[in-house]
RNA sequence: GGCUCCGUGGCCAAGUGGCUAAGGCAGCGGAUUGCAAAUCCGCCAUCACCGGUUCGAAUCCGGUCGGAGCCUCCA
């Protein structure tokens, strides 16, 4: 059984899809007015999971997240560049996607924009004055927080605790803690026609008309940063659940924030708490877009984005992540041994990992162990793994059942001498053991394709270290090792390192 | 001030009532190697502090200290 953290009923529960075998999910995206941080990533690459895990849990789902493409900050930017607010969508949309795309983020089935939803979001908007939760005043259109009974209940807070927004907006409003649906136009800003005169939509209502669109008016899971809990979530769910009369959204699940570390990546240490405690002030902070935070192009060139999805997953999703270049760094370092060992098993089997093809449910992905001590490991390690994806996803307990499968596996490889020894037997256990690695590791997407600079090179390169090989090879056979020794040092200045196996030499750079 | 959350080895990080507290990085010792690299084996924590509940707590309750987020745009 699945079981989920809701931020509603603020605690676990048995996850149970509203219809049995079918998911909805809805994130809150982006607003396009700059381009992304890392810390937007988070959402995706987590969700894209919970996706992969609930799919291979043999449900159906849809997966949606919304691009918020109008919005003041939009304007204040199209102003500031004296380009159209539709240029600016587009070009961070466009850094957007192709950011998901380098983490690995493919499994979002729908993107819909604000501005091509305008005529639900104004009926939506109209449906809540008919009802008496919303009123108009001087092209505005506000909801009214008052005459909701629930409002407050997934931030906890009352609702006169929750005041809004004062503004300019302030004096046309009930109480304070109303909130716009519409906003009316000034001047030249973009504008939609509707009932209430040429306007824009506030900043909750798109997504609670988009989900009702594409998800329906209930739906299972609705996912964002923590930071959205207040006001966005609150006001979203008061809004649908207002008119429509039932819940909307059965799991709200929230990811943690991700805080940027200091420039060595210690942060938070707690002995010498005294003669840290300068610097620790002023260590860690928010990554926000206010801040001036971004290079999320730059991470993935000199990372690549396998290394920082891994990064994200090592930690609990609803955990702040504390982001740092060394950090990053280690998971680069973690991940070797896997392609270590997706090397090692090519070499004995002739088999490439990446072609194999992941087990679509877990049911397929079960095998008889037999008597084989291995093979019941193997299997042990995949029940945990799948043991923590259960209990609210928890990635970074599954990550770890992942090294110790690569240990396993490695260490049967060694006793049983494979990569000297033909052994049938052994190697048919072999490779199922790695095809449970394969099931497991696609579910958190990664080894998708190899890294960029695995072993290998140009075929001029390939062809000169061949011929470095063959003659250390030959000063080594007569014991010249004065000679071999200064080719292999030769080279690991030039970054490639040399690696006598018992089956052959091997190299590669970096 | 109100509302949440967090504090586990040198660093990162699972674990939220009960076998010897996962895993990664770094370090140390060993196997292997001509020497290395890679791989394997072993070593390295009583869980911020204090008190309480319990046969039993890192895990529950209270307090103290420290840190973070939201309450204003924010993934």
């Amino acid at each position: 059984m699945i079981r989920v953290y809701n931020t509603l009923s603020k605690q676990k529960e048995n996850f149970q899809p509203l219809e049995e075998g079918k998911v909805g999910i809805y994130l809150c995206g982006p607003t396009v007015y700059d381009k992304s941080h890392i810390g937007h990533m988070v959402g995706p690459i987590i969700f894209d999971t919970i996706k992969r895990y609930l799919s291979f849990s043999g449900m159906d789902v849809t997966w949606v997240v919304n691009i918020t493409d109008v919005d003041d900050k939009l304007i204040m930017k199209s102003r500031d560049r004296g380009i159209p607010m539709e240029a600016i969508a587009e070009e961070m949309t466009e850094d957007y996607l192709k950011n998901l795309a380098a983490l690995g983020v493919d499994q979002i089935d729908q993107m819909p924009k604000a501005t091509e939803h305008m005529d639900e979001i104004i009926q939506f908007t109209q449906d809540l004055i008919d009802k008496g939760f919303a009123y108009a005043v001087d092209g505005d259109v506000f909801f009214d927080v008052a005459a909701d009974q629930g409002y407050g209940k997934l931030s906890n807070r009352s609702a006169d605790a929750a005041q809004g927004a004062g503004g300019e907006a302030a004096s046309r409003k009930k109480s304070a803690s109303d909130f716009a649906l519409w906003k009316a136009a000034k001047d030249d800003e973009p504008s939609w026609d509707s009932p209430w005169g040429k306007g824009r939509p506030g900043w909750h209502i798109e997504c609670s008309a988009m989900s009702r669109g594409i998800l329906g008016e209930s739906f299972d899971i609705h996912g964002g940063g923590l930071d959205l809990v207040f006001p966005h979530h609150e006001n979203e769910l008061a809004q649908s659940e207002c008119c429509h009369g039932k819940p909307m959204v059965k799991y709200w699940m929230h990811n943690g924030l991700m805080r940027a570390g200091d420039a060595t990546g210690k942060v938070g240490g707690r002995s010498d708490r005294e003669a840290e405690e300068q610097q620790q002030a002023t260590v860690e902070t928010k990554i926000s877009r206010s801040k001036g935070a971004g290079g999320l192009a730059d991470l993935i060139d000199t990372h690549g984005g396998e290394r920082i999805r891994f990064f994200l997953l090592r930690t609990h999703y609803r955990s702040t992540i504390i982001f740092s270049e060394p950090g990053l760094e280690e998971a680069g370092v973690a991940l070797e041994s896997f392609y270590r060992l997706f090397e090692r098993f090519e070499r004995i089997t002739g088999t490439d990992f990446y072609t194999i093809a992941p087990t679509a449910e877990r049911t397929q992905g079960e095998f008889e162990a037999g008597d084989c001590e291995f093979l019941k490991q193997v299997a042990d390690h995949r029940q945990s793994y799948l043991d923590h994806m259960d209990d609210d996803f928890n990635t970074g307990g599954a990550t770890s059942d992942l090294f110790d499968l690569v240990r396993t596996i490695n260490r049967f490889i060694d006793e049983h001498q494979l990569e000297q020894a033909e052994s049938t037997e052994a190697i048919a256990a072999l490779t199922q053991a790695v095809t449970t690695l394969r099931e497991l590791s696609a579910i958190l997407g990664v080894f998708k394709t190899p890294p960029a600079n695995s072993a290998g090179g140009d075929a001029l390169t390939n062809q000169l270290m061949e011929l470095l090989i063959a003659l250390r090879a030959e000063a080594r056979a007569s014991k010249n090792f004065e000679i071999a020794d200064r080719i292999r040092d030769g080279l690991a200045e030039i970054g490639v390192t040399i690696e006598d196996r018992k089956d052959g030499t091997g190299w590669r750079a970096g």
